[in-house]
DNA sequence: GTATCATATGTCAGGATTGACATAAAGGAT
DNA sequence: ATCCTTTATGTCAATCCTGACATATGATAC
């Protein structure tokens, strides 16, 4: 079982879903963290429909094409809670923008600030929409989140990371911006 | 060109190196960021030359077996310099552990607590790593440092991407264990 | 009427990457 | 003598993933 597999069969345990339903929620990210196009999407779904772990019916729609429904299966189930808790084999961070930063001495200085800083508003951009949804399911979610076994915690959870990670990625573009720029690093509390 | 490509010549642009150093540079890490096996390197590298980014010239060695040693050329150079100030085509960021933090709701209270403290020690002890660097760096390079078109301060500008990421990801690790158990979030300082 | 858009499902060629297989030279250990 | 390790260079099959191609329905816009 490949590992799109598996965040296919997370958003099936949640809800019923089409293929073209799963890919709406895989072009952005399937909890920020993992993504797929729909010609990745439909051939994994019969994968997994040989395998036993879904099945689907087909859905007649009036207004629209019909589409197939999939369903996860209790072995889908069995399968994806084991996995859950199952160590990661430890994959190797690929950054294209870090591995340029290796580079940056070879750069003309104002062309590589403006790198930085176009990249740093990108994840400050990305940060605030995160900030918006977390006040929203903290709002919305109050007592679900007190139960870690709740698929709102899960979301939440996820949200969480992505919030982290914009946070430290932008934080490390300010640096570099400043950095190159000649200012000097920007304290912003302390480190 | 590939990315993998610019992440060689970028070491040669620091280095003369055999595709066997190389391969012992992508892997650990290139400035942490990007890896590649032995495999991968030795058809780029030829098609590297191919292109007339990079010449070789072999080079007999009495104890060991002959080598071919890479040299970027001026045109490798020109092309690198070029890159690295060229934004990069986003790519979604994969990661399977927040992808299963993604499905936790449906996992074993005491498994998922295992999973993510051992995550948690495994980012901790890249972290201190990564700091033991850090402080030989700082005093090393105390000069070098100061400007930002030394191949130094390139190599402290992605160590520096490495620590914060691994904080950012440890942290984030030990929120998702002490929430799962139960203790709640140990705050660290604020946030 | 016709063009475009959203829904809906698929295939396929090609590139990136991994893991296994393969060879060879020299040194050190048993 | 034989085995193992390090250095050194390569190939190849399989997998993952992207981007392009392909088709069909019904709604809305011009």
């Amino acid at each position: 079982m490949t590992t799109l597999g598996y965040a296919i069969l997370g958003l099936l345990s949640r809800e019923d879903l089409s293929g073209y339903d799963l890919k709406q929620r895989m072009a952005g990210r399937v909890g920020y963290f993992w993504s797929a196009r729909h010609s990745q999407i439909y051939p994994e779904l019969a994968r997994l429909e040989d395998g036993g772990y879904v099945t689907h019916s087909v859905v007649e729609q009036r207004e629209r094409p019909d589409k197939k429904v999939y369903e996860i299966t209790a072995r889908g189930l069995d399968d994806l809670k084991e996995w859950v808790t199952r160590p990661p084999v430890p994959r190797p961070t690929r950054d294209e923008l870090t591995l340029k930063a290796y580079s940056v001495w070879l750069a003309d200085r104002e062309e590589a600030t403006r790198l930085f800083r176009e990249e740093e508003l990108r994840h400050e951009e990305q940060l605030a929409h995160y900030e918006g949804l977390r006040t929203w399911m903290e709002g919305e979610w109050r007592e679900d989140l007190t139960s870690t076994n709740s698929p709102e915690f899960a979301s939440y959870a996820t949200l969480r990371r992505g919030i982290s990670y914009e946070r430290e990625y932008a934080g490390w573009c300010r640096w570099m911006a400043d950095s190159i720029e000649g200012r000097g690093p920007t304290r912003v509390g302390k480190e």
